[in-house]
DNA sequence: AGCGATTTAAACAAGC
DNA sequence: GGCTTGTTTAAATCGC
């Protein structure tokens, strides 16, 4: 699927140009709305200047017709509709030249093998509005007319239309039909008349390789003049046609739909899969520090997972400037995309406790991937209280978070919730804090650190690196600041996710460094609650708001309202039942 | 091969 | 009785 041959050069350097330029893959979706309503507005030009070209021709063909045989004329009046149907080739020439030159800039996306289908099913059933407007209007010009017409509706083949894609222009036949179907009656338009005699296949896009592609209907016939012929009695307007014209306007617009997400997707896949090497680069930061970090971060990830033992427990980061890299995809996520029992594979001594910013760096990817996400329960649990103001978590508020932020976890929901409570007793780093009002889970850190061999020794640079922006205390604030105003576009819509708040930034950069702190000196030296063996023990503060337990917490609860996003709690299908297996 | 860490499943109990 | 929470046991997998 993400073959690069399906992205050309252009598309890969207007990609990364924008990556580079802005973080936010808004700004790229925004181009990319932009871009198709331009060619929205290029294809529904086109389709105006086809549909009159068409009408005229056939209303050339009407007049021949009620005319009977006027054998003088004919010979000049081809000549006149051959003019016209050179027109229209040209116009369909240029029409599907600049869909292709779309198509290299990047702003569209066709397959190479189905350009045809495409083109037309773009050119003709872009704009729904459009073709509704015509449609009224059409609809309006013909009620009178429509009784003389009676139409001979037959064919039953069409009352299903399947959805037929390769018959998307059928937005476009009303217009043609009325016209057609006045059999000339109907001067409306007096054009100068001509006959029709020709047959041009190709001038119909509901005919192709002599047979009718209206929906549902696959009529043959010999020649192009029948086809009309069929068109007019078949095809007619009705409310059967309507109908089937309605629906392929849902069609299409299902098929934009998906195309536009599609094309998200791709994207967001594309982003993240060049990533690194443009992620040192890729915001103008007004932080060095931050960036000081970013770059050591990439440089080490892009360099090789293994170049850096990595302590287990202590995240490789500080913090991730973040979330602007948010769909930055790591070699770790990358490959933990089909791990199959653990979460975490050491095989690639990622940080067996990834820590916040490690996490958050993801976050947007295992929010809406429905991927399992490569760290343990226990690194997971830990990470969900101490993102929590109160370094306190219910049970049922650490369920709460993992469906939040995972977007796998919204399913199995008995299976990794057992894991979670089975985690919770098992290991000696998680705390069961009696409460007033029932029990809260704490982690020991210093259990949690003991539970592997670790070595900070790892990345001396790295911890150097958070040393030093931590000493940069104030600035440090200044700079997020900064850096938040700058990066806090939402990027999605749903999200929150984008932008860790200064708090948690600064709150990452502290939990990391105590992890370093830890591991290089035993020596607690900062007063976090986190560092302490029983860290929330003396806290046996209240946990109200049962219902939603991170919403409204005051200043702190920037920390948690970071991962939060409200519409994220509504359940969008959380079907437990279905493809529950597909990890397994 | 042994061991530890982890995941998964399950049984069970206590409390609401 | 059902559900949630919490504990415990067991089996399986994986990596060292």
């Amino acid at each position: 699927m993400m073959t690069p041959q399906v992205i050309t050069p252009q598309q890969m350097q207007q990609i990364l140009q924008q990556q580079v330029l802005s973080p936010q893959q808004l700004q790229v979706l925004l181009q990319q709305q932009q871009a198709l309503m331009l060619q929205q507005q290029l294809q529904e030009f086109y389709k105006k200047q086809q549909e009159q070209l068409h009408l005229q021709l056939l209303q050339q063909q009407q007049q021949q017709q009620h005319a009977g045989s006027k054998q003088s004329k004919e010979q000049q009046v081809s000549a006149q509709q051959l003019a016209f149907q050179q027109q229209l080739l040209q116009v369909q020439q240029v029409q599907q030249q600049h869909l292709l030159n779309l198509q290299r800039q990047g702003l569209l996306t066709i397959q190479p093998g189905q350009t045809g289908l495409p083109l037309h099913s773009l050119t003709q059933g872009m704009i729904p509005a459009e073709l509704q407007q015509l449609w009224k209007e059409v609809t309006n010009a013909h009620v009178k007319e429509e009784h003389n017409n009676n139409n001979n509706s037959s064919s039953n083949n069409n009352g299903h239309r399947g959805l037929d894609l390769s018959s998307p222009a059928t937005p476009k036949n009303p217009l043609l039909n009325q016209h057609a179907s006045t059999n000339g009656q109907y001067m409306s338009h007096k054009r100068e008349g001509s006959t029709l005699e020709e047959p041009s296949p190709n001038s119909h896009p509901l005919y192709g390789h002599g047979v009718c592609k209206w929906p549902g209907c696959e009529a043959v016939f010999d020649d192009f003049h029948s086809f009309l012929k069929h068109l007019n009695n078949e095809h007619a307007l009705d409310d059967r046609s309507t109908a089937q014209c309605r629906v392929q306007m849902q069609v299409v617009q299902q098929l934009e739909l998906q195309l536009a997400k599609d094309k998200e997707r791709l994207q967001a896949m594309m982003t993240h899969l060049h990533v690194k090497s443009t992620e040192p680069k890729a915001t103008p930061q007004p932080l060095n520090l931050v960036s000081s970090v970013t770059l050591s971060k990439s440089a080490h990830e892009a360099s090789s997972p293994l170049s850096l033992p990595q302590t287990p427990t202590t995240p490789t980061t500080p913090l991730t400037p973040l979330s602007q890299t948010h769909s930055v995809i790591t070699a770790n996520s990358l490959h933990s995309v089909a791990p199959r029992r653990r979460f975490f594979s050491e095989k690639y001594n990622m940080p067996i406790s990834p820590g916040t910013d490690y996490i958050n760096q993801n976050k947007d990817f295992y929010m809406n991937a429905d991927v399992r996400p490569p760290f343990t329960y226990a690194s997971l649990i830990r990470q969900a209280i101490l993102e929590s103001p109160e370094k306190q978590l219910t049970l049922n508020e650490i369920y709460n978070w993992f469906t939040r932020m995972f977007a796998y976890f919204r399913r199995n929901a008995a299976t990794w919730k057992n894991a979670v409570r089975h985690n919770l007793s098992l290991h000696k780093c998680f705390v069961r804090v009696e409460n007033v009002k029932g029990a809260v889970w704490t982690v020991d850190e210093l259990e949690f650190q003991k539970r592997r061999p670790q070595k900070i020794s790892g990345s001396p640079a790295l911890v150097k690196n958070i040393q030093t922006s931590l000493g940069y205390g104030p600035t440090l604030s200044a700079a997020f600041q900064a850096s938040m105003a700058e990066n806090n576009i939402p990027l999605y819509t749903t999200a929150s996710i984008g932008s860790p708040t200064l708090h948690s930034l600064a709150h990452a950069i502290r939990e990391e460094m105590n992890g370093a702190m830890d591991h290089g000196n035993s020596n607690g030296s900062d007063s976090s609650p986190g560092r302490s063996p029983l860290p929330a023990m003396h806290h046996i503060s209240v946990k109200e708001e049962p219902l939603d337990p991170d919403d409204h917490e005051g200043p702190l609860s920037l920390v948690t309202t970071a991962n939060h996003s409200p519409d994220f709690d509504h359940h969008r299908d959380y079907d437990d039942d279905q493809g529950h297996d597909d990890m397994l």
